[in-house]
DNA sequence: TCAAGTTTAGTGTCGCAAGG
DNA sequence: CCTTGCGACACTAAACTTGA
């Protein structure tokens, strides 16, 4: 049986964010079954149009609302940088996609100034440190030194923030690594070109991504669980 | 240039434990 | 005894990176 990409099957069910102590951590209930392997992995469950994790009710709000708080909690910050591991991949054609539906595209793109990648990121970074896997566990327990709830948005940016603070990327590094929503639309999508010289080019008249890198508070990482469409 | 390996997410199957 | 819930494991897809 052939997998449906995640990218058109998946439903945000928790989204969490993280800005220096300011956090945001939502849920809602996806609008269809949750599959079992789904529900196993997560450790969601949905029940009479109620959602539960590990047995526990959980309070929940609607899609919509959750990405206009989302949004709000973007506007409050100046237009950070979105962090996330794969979600060039993953997270972010879910989030899209759904704030697409929701016609939330364009306020959310006026809120950040980018997103940014920590898997292409941490491998440029930690090229020739002979790290035998670049998954977000494993970078975590190795540059960190701690473990952490895999398949929880909210311990996910927890992690991931201090990872990027281990990380300590250079302005050059991440910029080469960035991209924006609408650059996963094109069908060769990829992360913005290095830049050759001159430094970071500015994207569509807005403020460039290089202005909001060493400054922690500036940063959001985010994360999302999903559940698949049946 | 291309094969191998990486990440994320999912599905299917099996085995075990608990409860009716 | 049967059903249900859950964990472990092996596998898949797509895009990307790495190294020969």
């Amino acid at each position: 049986m052939p997998v449906i990409p995640a990218d058109q099957s998946c439903e945000i069910i928790q989204l969490a964010a993280v800005c220096g102590g300011h956090f945001l951590n939502l849920f809602t209930v996806p609008r269809c079954r949750m599959q079992h392997g789904a529900a196993k992995v997560t450790g969601f469950r949905v029940q009479s149009h109620r959602l539960y994790h590990h047995r526990l009710p959980v309070l929940t709000n609607s899609l919509k609302e959750v990405l206009v708080s989302f949004i709000a909690f973007l506007n409050m910050l100046d237009r950070p940088v979105l962090v996330g591991h794969n979600i060039h991949r993953f997270d972010c054609p879910v989030l899209a996609r759904a704030l697409d539906e929701f016609h939330l595209k364009a306020e959310f793109q006026l809120a950040v100034s980018g997103c940014l990648d920590t898997l292409p990121l941490a491998r440029d970074v930690l090229k020739g440190h002979g790290i035998p896997s670049f998954r977000q566990e494993n970078l975590v327990q190795t540059l960190v030194g701690v473990s952490y709830k895999a398949h929880d948005a909210l311990e996910d940016v927890r992690s991931l923030q201090s990872l990027y603070s281990a990380l300590s990327p250079t302005p050059e590094q991440v910029v080469r690594h960035s991209f924006t929503l609408d650059s996963l639309e094109k069908p060769a999508s990829k992360p913005l070109p290095a830049a050759k010289g001159k430094g970071p080019s500015k994207a569509s008249g807005q403020r460039p991504l290089w202005e909001h890198l060493g400054q922690v508070g500036k940063v959001v990482e985010i994360s999302k669980v999903g559940t698949i469409v049946t």
